[in-house]
Formats: structure tokens, sequence, C-alpha cells
DNA sequence: ACCTGAACACCGTTCAAGT
DNA sequence: ACCTGAACACCGTTCAAGT
């Protein structure tokens, strides 16, 4: 039996209404709004609207605006995975690995500046949204990095501190190159963000290599 | 004759209507409510209302509700700005003072993580808000920063790299900690993004002091 | 189960009118 | 100049009612 992401069996259903998959369906046209004119632009009746629903029909799939957002916010941390581990994967690991990570992050966060930020822009009070899949997911792409960081310790290419610690302080790095990136804080680097990850992948590198 | 930090010279000027200075305190309400429940809790009818005044009397003094987040966000880095040369200086400069900044920047952020948001957070449309105020106080703040890491180039402390270019590095790390600090990213750190800041410090000095 | 329209309690902003 | 109330064009969300 074919098997969707989520692990549970997927079915050709009717539609029922509108949709096959509603659900499915809010998400992608929020991110595509997102994606085209920011969050601030963001309104459900409009999404309702465009998908041929009526404004309220969403929530019988999410419980507000910000579970909507998480779901989003979800999706965005599964591609930003499949980005990292592939930049990973094509220059097979080691150094090049590494770097190549770092630039697929911060071109991730440059190239879809509003997506980026509704991922971490504290739209989703970490507190009241209880979106456990969101949780996962934002878990699963940190996984890759320190992933990396274990297979370079591995082979002595990395100090010997504790992966985890070491993995969240180039997290912060990467994270607060992109940030700055889109907030147009960057705006006297010739190269932008990109440029600057280009020099943190130097000066992280005697940060963090052993001797 | 005495000066406002805008170099315009102070008057005491009689209360016309209501204030003696309304535009003052729709900034420091602003931030009040920013700082004591958030942003997305700040509506302009419950600022007017809190200062007695009407609704409509901050469009004298504010194009609209993203300008006067920008005058709330130059506030922050001009504080911000005080802080950390504070630090540095408190230590007397060099490493020790290197240190104590990157600590105390986090601390601004974690403490106020509201705040820190709309200086950061992209509330403030970079291309449409044209506050050159704001421009203003961030780069003041930005060139603490640079100082103190020209500072140590000239004391050998520090890699002979483009000074604006190693410090952009730097306050992308630092800035990286507090937004992830700020957004429960760090909810596995021991000692939260303060902690996180120590570790920070010893592989970032590694990294971009001389052998 | 899933969807609907009408209604509620909000917003930011505009504007003619006041002092 | 600075302030005002009424009005406009929006929001997210609720809810009784439909299929």
């Amino acid at each position: 039996m074919t098997r969707g992401e989520t692990g549970r069996p997927v079915r050709k259903r009717r539609n029922q209404y509108h949709h096959g998959d509603l659900r499915r369906a809010l998400i992608d046209e929020a991110a595509r709004v997102i994606g085209a004119r920011g969050v601030e632009h963001l309104t459900l009746r409009a999404v309702g609207q465009q998908l041929g629903v009526s404004r309220t029909a969403l929530y019988r799939h999410f419980a507000d605006k910000a579970s909507l957002l998480a779901a989003v916010a979800a999706e965005g941390f599964r591609q930003l995975r499949t980005d990292l581990a592939a930049a990973w994967e094509e220059r097979g690991g080691g150094r090049a690995g590494m770097d190549a990570m770092g630039i697929a992050y911060v071109k991730f966060a440059v190239e879809r500046p509003s997506y980026y930020r509704v991922m971490f822009g504290g739209l989703l009070d970490a507190e009241r949204v209880r979106c456990d899949e969101l949780v996962e997911h934002a878990t699963a792409a940190f996984q890759v990095l320190e992933d990396a960081v274990i297979a370079q310790q591995r082979d002595g290419l990395v100090h010997a501190d504790d992966p985890a610690e070491l993995s969240r302080y180039i997290w912060a790095t990467v994270h607060g190159i992109a940030m700055l990136g889109i907030d147009g804080q960057l705006r006297h680097e010739a190269g932008g963000a990109e440029a600057l990850m280009r020099f943190a992948n130097e000066r992280l590198r005697t940060g963090i290599a052993l001797p």
C-alpha cells in the first residue's frame, strides 16, 4: 500500500464538498501568499475565497490562524532539512559538505524571507501553540547538522566538544547571518548574506577545527 | 543652551491640550505595552486611551503604526548601544570586555524578547519605513562592536581581517544566539542563551584570535 | 462530518469639523 | 497647530443552521 509522508495510508478519496484534502490546500495557499506578499498580508478570508470555500471552513482543520502558521512553519522545516541533507551529501560530507550546508541554509532563508520568518519570527507563541508536528520537523532539521558534526568529530576534523552544544553554536551563527541578511542589516556587505557565510565558514573553521 | 540627544534645542513648553510631549509619551507607552504583553497586543486605540487622548491623536506625530514601531525600535538600539558600551568599558576592554559585550547583548535580548523582536522582527519593512533615526541608532550600536574589534586588532589580540567584516561575523553569532534563545529553540541548553554565549565566547575566540 | 452565512467584537486609518 | 468623534473598510472568530 502506498503511504504518505506522515506514514498514514493514502487513499484516493472522493471530493467531499470541494476538496479531497482541504487541510493540505489551506497550507499550500497560505504558504503561497506568505511567499508572494508576506505574512502580514495573509488573511484567512482571502485564503478561503481563493480556494472557493467559505471563510470559516478552515476552522474544521485548524484551531486558529496561529495553528495554520505553525503547519506552514513545519512544512518549512521539512524543506530546510531536505536542502541541508542534499548539500551535505552532494559534497560527500567533510569540510566541503559542512561549508555547503551553511551556504544552503542561508540561501534557503534569503530566497524565502517571509517563509523563514514564519519559522522563527515568534508569530507562534512557543508556549501556546502546542504543535508537535512543528517541533518534530524543526528537531529533524537540526539533527542533520548534529549528525554532520558528529561525523566530522569521528574523522578528527572537529573539536571533541559536546556535539549538541557545538551544533547549537554553529546553528546560531548561520541563523544569525540569515536573519541579518533578511533584515537588510547586511546592506554594506558586497555579496550579501551569502558572502558573509563564506567568510564565516573560514573563521568558524579555525574555531572548531582541531589544531 | 541645553540640547536634547537629537541636537535640537530643548525648551520647557507649556502643555498644549494634554501633553508637553505627546510623541515621547506615545513611544514610551508603546514600548511599555510591547514589553509587558508583546507587539501583537499593541493597539493604537488602547495607547491613546491610556494616555487620555483620542485614538487618532497619534497621527499628528507618526505616519502610521509602523512608524511608531520604528521609533520604539530606534529607542531599543539606543539602549542596546548603552549596554554594550558599558560592558566593554567596565572590563577595561580587551578579551574580558569583548566577552562581557556578548553576554550583555544576549541579556538585553532575552530580558526584553518582544522589544528585541521589534528591532529585528521585520515588522518594519526596511524599504517602506524610511526612518533615518532607526538606521542611525542601529549603526551606532554596531559601531560600538566594531570599535572594540579595531581596538583588539591594535593590541594584537584579533586577526587582521577587515574589521567591518569581522564585526558582522561576530554580530551574526551573537544575534543568532539571542534569536534562538527568544524563540525557545535553546530549550535543551541548560543555562539557556547565556550559557551558549559563554560557550561561543570560547569557540569564537579561537576562531578570531591570532595564534 | 463537513460546510455555510450572518453576526460579533475588534482593528488601523481617513476626514470634516472643532479650538 | 493640535485635537476630536464619526465613519469606513477591513480583520479573526463564533455560532446556529444546513447537507
